[in-house]
Order: structure tokens, then C-alpha cells, then sequence
RNA sequence: GCCGGUGUGGCGGAAUUGGUAGACGCAGCGGACUCAAAAUCCGCCGCCCUUAAAAGCGUGUGGGUUCGAGUCCCUCCACCGGCACCA
């Protein structure tokens, strides 16, 4: 055999061998447990990142893995063609955003060969076919039929000097980022799905999604977002529309001091018209951008319209409000503000002097109310700390009492809301109850009055899926003067997107098009115009999977999908772990309730692995202001670090000048930072087996993971020893095989070692997911075999049996090298050829004795060695009679000893 | 701002069900081999005190539960992900 590991010859021969005999194609097999083994399709943003090399190495390690266990295993792979950064490609290059992203798939694909993944190629495609697309269109034109899609305005970031729709990403600081133009706000009619008609199926199902990650499901849980609570309608004064406001908090609805609406709700645009004011305010609430991160940390600025509302029980005059922090769309465009209970009114009344009135009393203060009799909780008003007319007893610490009263209020009146829950107060007839009996009262009484009525709110809104892009999947509606919005008849479809066109960036050629515009409508004939906005990217990201199950099906799939669905490991980044993750989940139940799919739920198992970081560098480049001066950052590739005499980074330098740069800490890969490392160079070289161990190794997989070349070298040098440890292996005599009854103490201990890591890595793969540990196992295992030098018979056989097990649990991880020296064993036949995983022999797991740890008060003062049959007697003597535990409980009384057979000896004195 | 997560040696991490904290790897230090270097091999490697042994301290902060806490509970801090038009 090859003495020395030489990772390129390795790799290309192996994957040729792969390639030949389409060791990787699956079809289906009711005979067989299948494993439908996803990881998510990437964007062809050009060149493969480690973000993906993480992603589908685990997906790999487990595919291999499970097909070991004798499973047909399906991995897939394709790609998420359509979105924003072909167009961003095709401004900066001047190149179609089609040749841009074919171009990178084909670059990318071949990327994705070097590494040696398992994947069934014959299922690959991009959503940028229209034989893909085609199917999403047919599905969207079916729910348009069932009425699960609607048009609505929705508000967009508007470049008023580009002219164009910008994207929440494009917006910095609440302006564009190209024309550095101010962003303002602008409703659109767009189209939307009802995915709220399935928010509760989503929320319920979540609770069955056992091997889903908590984080996620409770991310989920919260995004959709149920809440129970009472819808209330103020009535305005000055012959206005009422409004309707929605609140969890019901119990606080006689404090209540004002009300705030959305900018552009209606009533704040009737003021406007009227009020220069008000006019001007309305007009700044719509600059900067629409995400909910931007306007939930802006400063929350409002002014009054002067109009009162009317509270529906106590019929008090209240302000109503503009505030900027208020949006229309979300909910009913109107809120209650409850200062003295909610922090965020609390700060907005504070700020605009607005009064607070305490209706919800805490522990402290009910307490103190229930001392002084039964009549203080209604008439107690703690706004102005007086008892009122109350005529309570005249006790020693009255006086006392009226202080922690007075303490409560100032709290609320100086520092901060009381947002817990409480007995409610200065309420009328309601004061005395508690949260529950609120809700109750008020929804009975408000009813009554139709003024309200108890709901359920969500926060989950629909999902709109109208973008005004050109590179995306065109919306199949055509719109027609006299019959409004029409979806294209299912033979018409696909609506194909014209891929060659001049892209200028400022406008989609779709719509600057009248020749592609221009059609005939299909309920009436007469002239009318397409759709000229296409689907969020997302659309396509949210049945791909179902798709690999039926490559070249006439519909979107067929009946091959119910054989492999749902997948069983699906793999994916956490980023994704909401929008993604819920769409995909909301389109599993639209394709099986227009029949096409069995299962509830699209994937079994989620694996949602970290993020990729490296170490950044930087200068100061002397560019930018003062206060921030511009840094030129410098890739770790180029660095090299000086450390002192324990190891610790003490600076680094630029290879290239041999000058000083600065460190700036870990951080994501990313193009800004310029500390990406790129997969390819690593491979030419390292090898990918040396790629993919270190992925595996360096950290956990749900965990972040920090990329150091050093760790990589290490990892190369593992896989050097291996290779030498089972040439020379090889070069030895025959033996005649493992004979467990002739073997002596060494050998049984290796022997045992060996087993103990098949049934360890096994576990960590199969079970826990852990690869970081279950590499871990093998590489200690090869430092036991490396330091086991019995030359004879037996220690031969069992050295054997060690290196090929080692061999099969390293197939997952480094399937080039374990396919090279699988033969290198002796084996004809190769291990892709299902190869079964290997089993731990229960008689080699058996061990002579076990240590117990002995510790004195919970504090270690040693071990003793005990048979594993032991009794708790026998390990108490022990313990007591170890040298450093009898020293350590001289003279002194023991008072319990607690034993743990096998772990821990406890002796408290 | 809201939701979720993470925090352990110089560094990445291990400790699986509350039971010997630091497995494994990197970096570093000492040695062997070599004309030399690389590669490789052997040994050391949490902090503190120490010739050594022993003791003491130690899992972001402060508290709590327990015979025993990195692990469970409460508090605070720092960092990371998401926030509906990046994918």
C-alpha cells in the first residue's frame, strides 16, 4: 500500500468510484426502513462558504451513518435560485441575474463533488426552472380558488430618489443604501397567504414535534404568538368611527388614560387634513424604514389629535393620541394606554405628562388594603395616597400602613410601571377581583353594552409574498379593468420569466416590459395586464424538499413523495429557525390538504447547527472621523500571531510587511470583516477529509464554531498517524484471528478500549449528535493502539480488529480515507457497499475492577480500586481505611456515609 | 425594544441522569532524532503557595437548594441569532 497519506490521490478515487457505479442513487423501496437525510439547499451566492460546508457534512456524517445501519437513504441537493444578490450581481457586472446564478451553481456544484458528499444528484434542480416554478404557480392559482389568497395594502421602504422598493436589509440607519436617500413608508396592494388560518394547527403540532429543538419550538411558539384577551370599541366624539382596540391586560381597563393610533390610521389622516400640526407629525412617522427592530428601538415620539374617546364603562373623556410606535396592519391600527401598568405607556406618559392612574394593586399594597377593611380597595386611589372619606380604625400602625400605600404609589408615580398581575383597585365595582375575575366581569359587562367581547389574538400575521423584484417566480395573476384581479388558467402556466433582459437595477424589466405585460384576460378576452411583481424567495424554499421526492413528476409531486416523506433529519442553520422553519411547516399542510401528501408535518428531526466564526484583523486606516475611524480589515490568512513563552496571543503581524495589525476579536464570517475562509484552499490543502473532521471536531454541532487552521492541521496530522499506524499494521504477519480466551491483560484492555468506542461512537452520532466527542473517542483510541506494541499473535488480531473498526466508525467523517484502507485491510469487496456498522461485543465491555471516587464532606480525598460486584460495605471499609481519607476525617465524627455503586464514595463528618 | 441561545485553562472544547472539573485537539515549554530545518517521537502543561509533598482557590456575577452543583432555582452582566422584503 501508499506508506505515506496522500489525501488528493485518495479523494479523486474515490469519488470517481462513487460516480461510476451511482453508489448514491436511490430509488424507492417499501422492503427497506427509509432515511430521508435534508440539509438546507443553498443560495448559489458564487462560491461555497463554510456555512455550508458545516451544514452538509453533518448531513453526510449522519446520511453515511444511517446508511450503515442498513437504511435507504435519500440525500438530496439543489438550489435556492431566485433572490436579491443576482440582482445586486447583475447591476454591479452587468451580467442577467440568470447567467450570474447558473454560472455560480455550476462553480458551486463542483465545490460541493470535492467534498465528497453522498448526495443522489439525479434529483438535483434550481427554482429557477421554470419546470420547478410551474408547480408553485399551479399550487398558488388552486389556493387563490380556495381563498387563501387576498390582496391587501401593506406598507413597503420607499427610495424616494431611486425610485424602488428597498428591503429591510437595504434600509441603514433609515436610509438607502445606495442613494443614501431619507427611506419612507408606502402602501402597496400586495398579495398574501393565510397562513393565520393555520395558526393554531402550527401551534398545537408544535408540542408533537418531539425531535425538534426546544429554542426553536419555543421561538416558534412565541412568533405565533396566541393571546386571550378582550376586544373593546371606544366610542370617538365628533360623529367618528369608533375604535377598536385589542389587550391581554382587560383587569386594567379602568386605568386607562388614553388612547394612541398608527399615523396612518384614517382618523389620524382626517385630523391631518385639518391641523398643519398634525399634518407635519404624520409626515415624519413616515420616514425611516418599516422593520420591527428599526421602530420598536426609535424614540417614541406622539402628539395629541385632540379628540377624546369615550371609556365604554366609566364614560370619562380620554386623548386620543398619534404615536409613531403605533402601526397600521398590525391588529386594529389602535391601542389602550395604561400607564400605571404598562412600561411602554408608562415612558410615553411620563415623557408627555400625561396622567397615570393605579388600578392593579401588588402583594404589599393589597395586603396593607385588606387590613384596613373591606371598603379601602374601592375607594383607595393611591394617586393621591389618601384613604378618602374612609373610616378605618383608628390601630397604632395606621399610620404605617398609609406609608407602604403612599411608597406604592411614588414607585409608580417616580420610577416605573406595575406590570404583574394584582387585585384590582379604584376600579368601581370591579376593585376587589383579581385577573381572572376581571376578565370575566369586564367581558360580561362590555358585552352587555356591546362595547366588546372576549378574543383571540394572534400575533402571527399573514404572509405576504409579493415582492417588486424582477429575479424571482412571476405571479400568475393578470389584471383586467372590468374583471379585477384574475389567476392565469392552469394550462397557461408557467408564467415563464424572461431571463435575457438588460437589467438596469433601478426598475424590474417586468415591469418596464409592455411587450411581456400585455395579455388578454382569460374570464373576458379583453386587454388586460399581468402581474408584474414575483414571489418572496421563500415560496420556493418552502416545498423544495417535497420536490427531491419526485424528480420529473407531472404535478408538483406524486405518490413517490409518500414513501420518503417526511424527511427524517432535516439540517439547517439557526438563522432559519422562524420564518423558514414556519413556512416550510405552513406549506406541508397546504400540499397535504389539496391532497397531495399524507403526513402532517415535514420533518421529523431538525438539527439546527452554529455559525461559523474566525478571528478578525483590522488597521486603522486613517479614513472616517474621529470618533470612528475607518478600519481596513485583513484577513486571518495573511496574519500570523506572536504568543509568549505560556501560550498566549501577545500580537500579530502581517505576513506580508512584517508590521503590526490589530486584533478585533471572534466574530461570523463575513465579507465586511474580511475574515471568511475559503472552503476550497482548505481542501487543495488539507484534503476534504481533513475539512470535514475538523468541521465535526471543533465544536458541537448546534454550537458555534470557531475556524483555526492550526485545529486543521491537527486534525491532518490524526489522519497521518492513522494511515501509518495501519500500513505498518499491514506489513505484519497474518494472524489467525481474536481468540477472547487466550487473550492477556493488555490485549483484553485494548480489546475492551476498541469496544468501548464502537459503543460510544455509535451513540454519539446515532443518538446525540455529538461527532465533536465521538471523533474525540476514536482519536483516543489511536493513541492506545499507537502505544500497544505486542507483536505477537494475539496482540496482532486484536490490533486488527481495533483498526478496522476504526476504520467503519471514521466512514462517516473521513469517507475518502476509510474507503482507501478498507481495502488496505484485505477486503475486496468496498465499504460503500453496505458495510454494517460495527457492534460492541458485551463480554469485551467487561471490566476487572472500577474506581470509586472518595470524598470527605463532598471534597475529593481519593479513589479506591473495587471489584464491580462490590458490595456497599466492602466499598465503605475501603473508603474508610484509604490513606488520605482517614487522614482527613481523623478525629473528627462520621456522621453518614453515602455510596454510589460505581461513581462516588460520600463520607460527612 | 421584544423573543431565543451561550458563558468552563492561553485557545476550541469534555464532563450523557446532580456524583473524581478540564477528556480530545490546538498553542506553549522541555527532550530525542537530524549537519540543520521540516516532519516524527517521548514528557510536562488550570491558578496560587512550594525544593517537594500537602493544603487552598477555581466553571461570567451575586445569592439559594443539596451529603454533593459546571449541571437545579432566583438575580444581575456580557456576547451571539431572529424580528416578517438578506437568505
Amino acid at each position: 500500500m501508499q506508506e505515506h497519506y496522500d489525501p488528493r490521490a485518495i479523494e479523486s478515487a474515490a469519488q470517481k468510484f462513487w460516480a461510476e457505479t451511482r453508489a448514491f442513487e436511490v430509488t424507492e423501496d417499501p422492503s427497506r426502513e427509509k432515511f430521508y437525510c435534508l440539509s438546507m439547499l443553498p443560495y448559489p451566492s458564487g462560491a461555497l462558504h463554510m456555512g455550508h460546508v458545516r451544514n452538509y457534512t453533518i448531513g453526510d456524517v449522519i446520511s453515511r451513518y444511517q446508511r450503515m445501519q442498513g437504511k435507504n437513504v435519500l440525500q438530496p441537493m439543489g438550489w435556492d435560485a431566485f433572490g436579491l444578490p443576482a440582482e445586486n450581481a447583475a447591476i454591479a457586472r452587468g451580467i442577467p441575474p440568470a447567467t450570474w446564478t447558473r454560472d455560480n451553481i455550476q462553480h458551486m456544484r463542483a465545490q460541493l463533488e470535492a467534498m465528497g458528499f453522498a448526495i443522489d444528484w439525479s434529483r438535483e434542480f434550481a427554482t429557477c426552472d421554470p419546470d420547478y416554478y410551474v408547480h408553485e404557480q399551479r399550487m398558488f392559482v388552486r389556493l387563490f380558488e380556495r381563498g387563501l389568497v387576498y390582496r391587501k395594502n401593506s406598507v413597503v421602504n420607499w427610495d424616494p430618489v431611486d425610485q424602488t422598493v428597498l428591503a429591510n436589509e437595504q434600509v441603514i440607519d433609515g436610509r438607502g443604501w445606495r442613494s443614501g436617500a431619507m427611506i419612507e413608508k408606502r402602501e402597496i396592494p400586495q398579495w398574501f397567504l393565510k397562513i393565520t388560518d393555520y395558526a393554531q394547527e402550527l401551534l398545537d403540532e408544535l408540542d408533537r414535534l418531539a425531535g425538534w429543538p426546544d429554542a426553536v419550538k419555543t421561538m416558534q411558539r412565541n412568533w405565533i404568538g396566541r393571546s386571550e384577551g378582550l376586544e373593546i370599541r371606544f366610542d370617538v366624539e365628533g360623529g367618528q368611527q369608533p375604535l377598536a382596540v385589542f389587550t391581554t391586560r382587560p383587569d386594567t381597563l379602568m386605568g386607562v388614560t388614553f388612547l394612541s393610533i398608527a399615523a396612518e390610521h384614517p382618523l389620524a389622516l382626517a385630523v391631518a387634513r385639518e391641523n398643519p400640526a398634525i399634518a407635519a407629525f404624520v409626515e415624519q412617522c413616515r420616514h425611516g424604514g418599516v422593520s420591527e427592530a428599526e421602530l420598536e428601538t426609535q424614540e417614541k415620539r406622539g402628539i395629541d389629535t385632540g379628540i377624546k374617546a369615550i371609556h365604554p364603562i366609566s364614560g370619562e373623556k380620554l386623548p386620543i393620541w398619534i404615536a409613531n410606535f403605533v402601526l397600521m396592519g398590525y391588529g386594529t391600527g389602535a391601542v389602550m394606554a395604561v400607564p400605571a401598568h404598562d412600561q411602554r405607556d408608562w415612558e410615553f406618559a411620563t415623557k408627555y405628562r400625561l396622567p397615570k392612574k393605579i388600578v392593579i394593586a401588588d402583594s404589599d399594597t393589597a395586603e396593607v388594603l385588606r387590613a384596613l377593611g373591606e371598603r379601602a380597595a374601592v375607594a383607595f386611589d393611591p394617586m393621591s395616597a389618601a384613604l378618602g372619606g374612609i373610616a378605618a380604625e383608628s390601630g397604632s400602625d395606621r399610620l404605617g400602613l398609609e406609608d407602604r400605600l403612599r411608597a406604592f404609589a411614588t414607585r409608580i408615580e417616580q420610577e416605573s410601571a406595575f406590570t404583574g398581575h394584582g387585585m384590582l383597585v379604584n376600579s368601581a365595582e370591579f376593585s376587589g377581583l383579581d385577573f381572572d375575575g376581571a376578565l370575566g366581569a369586564f367581558a360580561e359587562k362590555l358585552e352587555a353594552g356591546g362595547h366588546g367581547a372576549r378574543s383571540v389574538h394572534w400575533r402571527l400575521r399573514d404572509w405576504g409574498v409579493s415582492r417588486q423584484r424582477y429575479w424571482g417566480c412571476p405571479i400568475p395573476i393578470i389584471h383586467c379593468a372590468k374583471c379585477g384581479a384574475v389567476p392565469v388558467p392552469e394550462e397557461q402556466l408557467p408564467v415563464v420569466l424572461p431571463e435575457d433582459v438588460a437589467f438596469s437595477g433601478v426598475q424590474s424589466p417586468l415591469k418596464s416590459d409592455p411587450q411581456w405585460r400585455k395579455t388578454t384576460c382569460p374570464e373576458c378576452g379583453g386587454p388586460a395586464e399581468r402581474e408584474t411583481d414575483t414571489f418572496d424567495t421563500f415560496m420556493e424554499s418552502s416545498w423544495y424538499y417535497a420536490r427531491y421526492t419526485s424528480p420529473g413528476a407531472e404535478t408538483q409531486v406524486d405518490a413517490r413523495a409518500n414513501y420518503w416523506l417526511p424527511v427524517d433529519q432535516y439540517i439547517g442553520g439557526i438563522e432559519h429557525a422562524i420564518l423558514h422553519l414556519l413556512y416550510f411547516r405552513f406549506y406541508h399542510k397546504l400540499l397535504r390538504d389539496t391532497g397531495l401528501l399524507h403526513s402532517h408535518e415535514p420533518a421529523i428531526n431538525l438539527l439546527c447547527q452554529g455559525m461559523v466564526l474566525a478571528e478578525t484583523f483590522y488597521r486603522e486606516s486613517g479614513i472616517g472621523d474621529q470618533k470612528s475611524p475607518k478600519r481596513e480589515w485583513i484577513n486571518p490568512a495573511d496574519v500570523e500571531i506572536e504568543r509568549d513563552e505560556r501560550g498566549r496571543m501577545t500580537g500579530a503581524i502581517l505576513r506580508v510587511d512584517g508590521s503590526p495589525v490589530n486584533a478585533g476579536g471572534i466574530g461570523t464570517m463575513s465579507k465586511s470583516k474580511n475574515n471568511g475562509v475559503d472552503p476550497q484552499t482548505m481542501i487543495d490543502k488539507y484534503g476534504a477529509d481533513t475539512v470535514r473532521l475538523f468541521s465535526m471536531f471543533a465544536a458541537p454541532p448546534d454550537q458555534s464554531l470557531e475556524w483555526n487552521e492550526a485545529g486543521v492541521e491537527g486534525m491532518a496530522r490524526f489522519l497521518r498517524r492513522f494511515w501509518r499506524e495501519v500500513a505498518t499494521h499491514v506489513a505484519q504477519p497474518d494472524h489467525p484471528g481474536v481468540d477472547p480466551a487466550a487473550l492477556n491483560a493488555t490485549q483484553k484492555t485494548l480489546r475492551r478500549q476498541a469496544h468501548e468506542t464502537i459503543a460510544k461512537v455509535g451513540d454519539d452520532i446515532g443518538r446525540r449528535h455529538a461527532f465533536n466527542t465521538a471523533i474525540a473517542a476514536l482519536m483516543e483510541l489511536l493513541n492506545h493502539v499507537s502505544k500497544f506494541d505486542d507483536m505477537s499473535e494475539q496482540g496482532r488480531a486484536v490490533r486488527h480488529e481495533a483498526l478496522q473498526a476504526m476504520v467503519l466508525l471514521l466512514n462517516p467523517f473521513t469517507p475518502h480515507a476509510s474507503h482507501a484502507l478498507w481495502q488496505t485491510l484485505g477486503h475486496k469487496e468496498t465499504l460503500i457497499e453496505d458495510q454494517p456498522w460495527p457492534k460492541a461485543d458485551p463480554q469485551a465491555l467487561l471490566r476487572d475492577h472500577v474506581t470509586l471516587a472518595v470524598q470527605v464532606n463532598g471534597k475529593l480525598r481519593g479513589t479506591i480500586e473495587l471489584s464491580p460486584h462490590a458490595s456497599r460495605e466492602e466499598a465503605e471499609t475501603q473508603a474508610l481505611a484509604e490513606p488520605s481519607v482517614a487522614r482527613a476525617i481523623a478525629g473528627q465524627t462520621v456522621r453518614k456515609v453515602i455510596v454510589v455503586p460505581g461513581k462516588i464514595v460520600n463520607i460527612v463528618v
